[in-house]
DNA sequence: AATGAATGAGTCTTCATTCAT
DNA sequence: TATGAATGAAGACTCATTCAT
């Protein structure tokens, strides 16, 4: 029997899941297809870029729809032309704003066997500073929104974009050094937790206090200098 | 100092409108000469102790008024009796709360000279892992919280009751050590970071992850050992 | 274990359907016992009055939070002191509605044995033309909110006072009249189908086209002859 | 006569801000002296085969005019070029849609003076019926649509093209049997209306509750017993 | 002093319609 | 003439706070 006109008066009896409609109206949609219309990438750019903008002033829990609409110099329902929901458009800006932190950080990291593991170390460490400085507190912010959270790790997770990718590099590193002899035979997997553990925990204080970079600059050779040589007596 | 991007964490960056309400009420509290007019410490003590409850469930933010008076058992207008503010009694409980888990840490901690140094380190690590795993959710919840972080933090700063009080108390043991020759002539202040970044680092991955106590525990020792000897060839 | 404070971040991976939060709030609370905390019956009653009145001059889906306060002369918020959803206050208005007018419709009419079967016959169908002509718009409004129509469905069917308690109380006045011999060996179900269906034609017809009492209680005796006496030759 | 609980259904209770925007837009366009500009009758009829095929699928409130535009395979403003309104369009496709499925009840009922005339009365009963099942979901959707409603009613009252025109092909053949002594001497008009109103009756509990098309059958053949014989004694 | 009903600004989202290209 | 991006009003719902009792 082909589908009847009178299914919708039939299903009136449908079960109380009906009453998610609006949570679900993204994935119905998506589910058909039916995306968002919006299709000029000026438009797009301009609300991933107002979005990017209030991420480095605010919590992602501070920005609303209409402020987005202000900052994008746009209309309060221009979003929904382009994004499904205003969280896909935060994830969006917030995955932007993410690989270019990483790329950030992955510029400029020394190679292993060439200079002194000391100072390679230190710039390593620099840059996982920086990379914790910037990064931390939307990463908090996150921490407070699982809806994002959610998304955001999805989108992340999958093509090895996310922070393990900075893991890696170190570990990598680490390695190298190691196989060269330039290192001793440590456990490299505990030997990152301490090492970017420090550095956040450096980072953290540096912004919580607002230290001035020099002062957090010594205090990075300070920690290399204990991770490399020990607490041993 | 450019503005860091974790300016929105440490300076209150409230919202317009709360910004004014609570303005507005300041003022007119003070044009009146009244505060808190509740005298009863039994029900004040009933409200804090509803919050620490919720606490130990819920996000801060995810705690409204109303969860606070039905989990107390009060209605919904005497916390105004109490407290000018919600915000302030979410303090209130927010800072008992911290105290009780930073005596927890405290107890049993072994003393310098005892026992081995490494499991010393260890069981000083672990306290420092449970303290950080209790912790770090409220910590992080209040970090999308300006306005109640900016509270904390002034209530907590000012009689060495903050997170210091641990840091301290982990760089007297190892200074306590290295005078008795059991620890080598490293930078304590850098070891503390050291330290204390790597064992929040073992609990954010535990928590994220849901990694077994068991296998979280066998990388603090893991972790304590690259410490102690360093990772120099 | 006990559950731990950091439950709320290792949860931070929750599934994708915890994007249906808001649709899931009322089912939530209600789980939970925490449904609203409203407790003034003179309120309660505002506002159901006030949907009633709505529900007399509008369609359903014509009635807006918004309205409801205004009739009730109530701020835009009560309504959810009272009532997890705008749906379940609705519901109610309904239910009351529905109910009064089923008495109505009960009101008055004749017993088997007693009086002219046709007269009897005359006076069910009156009764029942006023119920359909009361009711019908707004069942028909109702059939175009799924979300509603299953609350109510489930608020009405549980106690037998649907419309099924009209039907029956028909179908029992024509058996007995059959045990008595004052009516013929007909199949009763056929019957009453007929019976409501063509008093509601009837009861469409006069509100659509606006026809008089009079003239429509006319035709209320024509048809209650047809039905009496047959169509075949 | 008081007001009618069914007059906001008769007399479009159009809300407010519709009221006002569309006399808005037809004052400008008067003003302004334009109407929709379109000329292509390939696009127009795609926009109403558009709308077509969702009212077979959709409530009438469910069509957005963006769904339309993508059914149809055109873009979002076409749709104006054409119509005035989007209620215009889609009262353009009801109007086609009725047509067609009164045109559908018409084909192949039986004449009066052949066959016997219970199979003939069985005939029309099944195929009025389907003409209400077919029919009422989207009727009883324009319900809910006051404005739609008027309009519908506006344009398909004119020309005899409305139900009154099935109603009228069911009288002929009643009278026509009379008049060859094959069926009694019942008052037609009240006949009619038991007739539709007993198989609209049928068709709603059916598609209500789901029941199978067979059991149906049989249902509309003890109708029609009942109907043709009467229940008196 | 406690109560809890009432308030109302603010949040996200939808969608018919307009208008520059 | 078709396009589709932009508009913005409107809807349901939340929650800290006030204040009459």
């Amino acid at each position: 029997m082909s589908p009847s006109p009178f299914d919708h008066l039939a299903s009136a009896h449908r079960r109380i899941a009906d009453a998610h409609k609006q949570a679900l109206n993204a994935h119905k949609a998506r589910a058909r297809g039916e995306g968002p219309t919006g299709s000029s990438p000026e438009i797009r750019e301009k609300l991933i870029d107002a979005v990017d903008r209030l991420l480095a002033e605010r919590q992602v829990s501070a920005i609303t729809s209409r402020d987005i609409a202000r900052e994008a110099g746009l209309s309060d329902g221009v979003l929904y032309n382009y994004f499904a929901t205003k969280n896909d458009l935060v994830v969006a800006a917030l995955v932007r704003r993410f690989d270019a932190q990483l790329t950030e950080f992955e510029r400029g990291l020394p190679e292993s066997g060439e200079g002194e593991v000391e100072e390679n170390l230190v710039a390593y460490a620099r840059a996982w500073r920086g990379l914790a400085t910037t990064t931390m507190p939307t990463v908090v912010g996150l921490m407070s929104e699982p809806d994002l959270m959610h998304l955001f790790l999805e989108e992340i997770h999958d093509e090895g974009r996310g922070m393990q990718r900075a893991f890696d590099r170190i570990a990598g590193y680490l390695t190298a050094e190691q196989g060269l002899g330039r290192l001793g035979d440590f456990d490299v997997e505990a030997a990152v937790t301490t090492f970017v553990g420090s550095m956040a925990a450096l980072a953290l204080q540096g912004t919580m206090t607002g230290r001035a970079e020099v002062e957090s600059g010594e205090r990075v050779r300070a920690i290399i200098r204990t991770l490399l040589r020990g607490m041993g007596a």
